[in-house]
RNA sequence: GGCCCAGUAGUGCAGCGGUCAGCACACUAGUCUUUCAAGCUGGUAGCGUGGGUUCGAAUCCCGCCUGGGUCACCA
């Protein structure tokens, strides 16, 4: 049988490492085997997903190097590959299921959810669905349905053990009574990841399911549908995942981790898609600078460690300079940096913000090195200004936690996001603003902040601004505590 | 907290029962160079812990500890 792999980004933000990385061993795993990879978007969360951040997936995994079989943006036998169009599908199987009395209506409300999650944490027992509405019988759940509002549950053993195979671990043991009756349709009619995940994987004649060791408590769910389906399970290899330098999970909160970031930094595509394959593996040699190729052709489940990886951007840089002075000529070195900002389509919006502070031509470099910069040596007392060095880093971390959790990064919305700020926080906005125009610019004298907030991004702004807390001494977990609360105040 | 996963220097890995546990990043000393990098030559630093199994354990088994993941109408 013809080895299929996956990748199924979720569209619900920027192109993230952690997705090149799932992707690049799922390319590797099929292309050793002569196999197909396959691109799948999830979209099924439709207050989250956007077609602006598909688009920036693709393009992000393209620019890496990967490239797919199938997917959304160029067709296949197994279409659609977009979840959003694959309805019909879900809803034909999530019938056969409630058919079957693999699974039932549950019309509870989110109320009563609440109030019997509080209970169960309360009296300390398992937090899950306690069946209230599993007994209703098949024709007043139809009827009731067809009035009220729903979710389609599946039904999970109460005792047993389900036992998972995964080809990294071996068998992984789990108690049924630990895991949820899972929603499958979500009362907007659309199915959940577990559902549409499995229904897609079998019809897209998936093999083998390499993705992050985070859904490994949900197997067992997977599993289930697969037996109820009457389907073969594919081979499930659970990576281990990338982590933030304090060992979680690689956020954004604590790393800059969109693919945008290390491309704007300036890492070449191959570098880091090098880098990514040093994560959990290794070549036989020992060898740490390999192309996709040698990748690919050397290949194997086996020497793949368990360990969550840190991604650690220091030995990325290191690896990214190899790259830069082992493979370019000056002049192949010049075509790069045309291809990366030295073009008219990243300058001339530069130029626009530069033009009225300019007299001279030789006045424009330091007026726009930040677009082309990466980190800054700050100047503590222009960071400060006449901020006592509190302040400045309240007023900074305020700022990026509204920078976080902003979703449209445009100048308009920045600039709307920072004037709320200072009307909640009863400051000047000129106040406010001083710390983050030198955090983004290392000047005084520089482009508008907005505009350059956006031209930056929301990573390089994010990282810059914890860098200037950093350089002003940091936040200990004190007093990051007592923002916290002082924030929430005020949202 | 329950359940699950993992645990080789600060970091990424090698090791798959039998030489002083190797390599790379970082750090550091020296060397080269007009300076700084790069390069080259060295150095510091590690098998989480306690029990077994075995002639012999980083490697196999168990307990503990630590870290992580997960407990949604998000994926």
């Amino acid at each position: 049988m013809k080895v299929r792999t996956r990748v199924a980004p979720s569209p619900t933000g920027d192109p993230h490492v952690g997705t090149a990385y799932i992707a690049l061993f799922n390319y590797c795993l099929a292309k050793k085997h002569g196999g197909e990879f396959i691109l799948r978007i999830e979209d099924t969360d439709q207050v989250r997903s956007t077609r602006a951040s598909e688009d920036m997936i693709l393009s992000a995994l393209n620019w890496c190097g990967i490239e797919w079989d199938e997917g959304p943006d160029k067709g296949g036998p197994h279409g659609p590959y977009r979840q959003s169009e694959r309805s019909e599908l879900y809803q034909e199987h999530a019938q056969k299921l409630l058919d079957s009395g693999h699974a039932f209506r549950c019309f509870c409300t989110q109320e009563r959810l609440g109030e019997m999650r509080a209970k169960q944490r309360e009296a300390g027992e398992f937090q899950g669905y306690d069946g209230h509405c599993i007994g209703i019988s098949a024709d007043e759940s139809a009827e009731r349905a067809k009035t009220e509002e729903h979710v389609i549950r599946m039904k999970v053993p109460r005792e047993g053990t389900c036992v998972i195979d995964d080809h990294f671990r071996g068998d992984i043991e789990i108690e049924w009574a630990t895991v949820d009756m899972q929603v499958l349709v979500k009362s907007d009619g659309l199915p959940t990841y577990h559902l549409a995940n499995v229904v897609d994987d079998h019809f897209m004649d998936i093999t083998h399911v390499m993705r992050g060791e985070e859904w490994i408590s949900s197997a067992p769910k997977h599993q289930l549908l697969y037996e109820y389906f009457g389907w073969e399970m594919p081979q499930l290899c659970h990576l281990p995942l990338l982590r933030n330098p304090d060992k979680s999970k690689l956020s954004k909160r604590k790393n800059p981790t969109s693919i945008l970031y290390y491309e704007r930094m300036g890492f070449l595509p191959e570098a880091l898609l090098n880098y990514l394959g040093m994560m959990a593996w290794t070549m036989p040699n020992e060898e740490e600078k390999f192309t996709l190729e040698e990748m690919v052709e050397n290949f194997d489940l086996d020497r793949v460690s368990l360990g969550g990886p840190v991604f650690d951007t220091e030995k990325l840089t290191w690896l990214n300079g190899r790259y830069i002075r082992e493979d370019h000529t000056p002049a192949q070195l010049f075509d790069r940096l045309t291809e990366w900002k030295f073009n008219r389509e990243y300058v001339e919006p530069i130029l626009e913000m530069a033009l009225k502070r300019t007299e001279r031509l030789s006045d424009l470099e330091p007026l726009v090195s930040h677009f082309f910069n990466g980190h800054f040596e700050y100047d503590l007392e222009e960071l400060t200004g006449k901020l006592e060095t509190d302040d400045a880093l309240k007023y900074l971390q305020f700022g990026l936690w509204r920078l976080e959790a902003l979703r449209d990064w445009n100048s308009e919305a920045i600039m709307d996001e920072f004037k709320s700020l200072s009307e909640a926080m009863d400051v000047k906005l000129r106040d406010l603003l001083k710390p983050f125009f030198v955090a983004m610019s290392g000047k005084t004298v520089s482009t508008p902040l907005f505009d350059t907030l956006a031209v930056l991004g929301p990573d390089m702004s994010r990282a810059r601004v914890r860098e200037a807390i950093n350089q002003l001494g940091g936040l200990g977990k004190k007093k990051l505590k007592k923002l916290e609360k002082e924030y929430s105040a005020f949202g």
